[in-house]
DNA sequence: TTCTATGCAAAGCTTTTGCAGAATC
DNA sequence: GATTCTGCAAAAGCTTTGCATAGAA
């Protein structure tokens, strides 16, 4: 974690300065905080998590967009399916600083936690993209598993 | 897809009066553009297939949830990874009627195709629900999987 | 000094809630 | 006839946009 951090911080400099953009005190906070979370974030956490004034919530908005845009960080839905309602969208740090790695959501209290590697063995995967492209000549490119139950806390109460 | 209709249309009645609640119009013609649809709706959707006047928009969100809250109808999230916004939550009938399905997203249009079967092969399943209570105590009930990629349109242009 | 980014205010959507009249059982 | 549903209006979130000022290069 304290790693993807620093390879997260190395890397946005370039990639806002080969677009002109500027590095600036609350895109440097907002980084610093998607990185320092175990968990995907929303953007009300996220500004939860800011000391005070490091940034206002509009910045965190158009941060988090533009972190998106540029590579750096990646949303995620982590709503319950028992939730009939919407929740706010989540962000979490690219693969390429965490790894890849799928969700656990709890169908109890809502907690997201990391299965870091892959669900489907690489096998399974290449047959399954194969099987997709010849059926519907459709080309899968990213994927995402999500397996929802019920954690340890909530299956212990 | 007409079977499915037919099975929830039937399970609804039952499912309405043993809660002392009841069948009207409006949840009648919610249902029926949920099963006839291929692909998860949103609420504005749904709300602009049905005939006029046959259901205020307010009435879909309030079916809707009650379609969810008694397990014939499930929320799934069908946003591309690429969108840092959030979109609208969707809905489409419960694997019950439809089968045990996930979901194609085209990162070009949006489009969401269903993908019959299961991805995950059963022993995979099994072994990752094993290997998830043993090292988390996490109960795996449900899963997940979307594969995001480009439809046969998008591969084209 | 130039141009981008930020804060603030306000607008825009989507979703939820309160309530009186309509509909179901 | 009793109780639930619906439509309408209004409130409540969450997110985006416009604009003047502050800040980075």
């Amino acid at each position: 974690m304290a790693d993807s951090l620093a390879r997260a911080h190395e890397a946005l400099p370039n990639l806002l300065s080969r677009r002109g953009l500027r590095l600036t005190g609350p895109r440097r906070a907002i980084l610093e905080a998607l990185a320092g979370s175990q968990v995907p974030l929303t953007v009300a956490d996220l500004h939860a998590r800011l000391a005070d004034r490091q940034a206002h919530i509009v910045s965190v908005y158009r941060t988090v967009h533009l972190l998106v845009r540029m590579g750096l960080v990646r949303p995620t839905d982590a709503v319950r399916p028992s939730d009939a309602a919407r929740g706010s969208r989540r962000y979490e740090l690219a693969e390429q600083f965490t790894g890849h790695h799928h969700h656990l959501i709890c169908q109890g209290c809502g907690r997201i936690e990391d299965l870091e590697g892959c669900v489907l063995a690489d096998a399974a995967l290449t047959q399954l993209t194969r099987y997709v492209r010849r059926s519907r000549g459709f080309e899968v490119t990213e994927h995402e598993v999500r397996l929802f139950g019920l954690c340890r806390r909530c299956v212990d109460s």
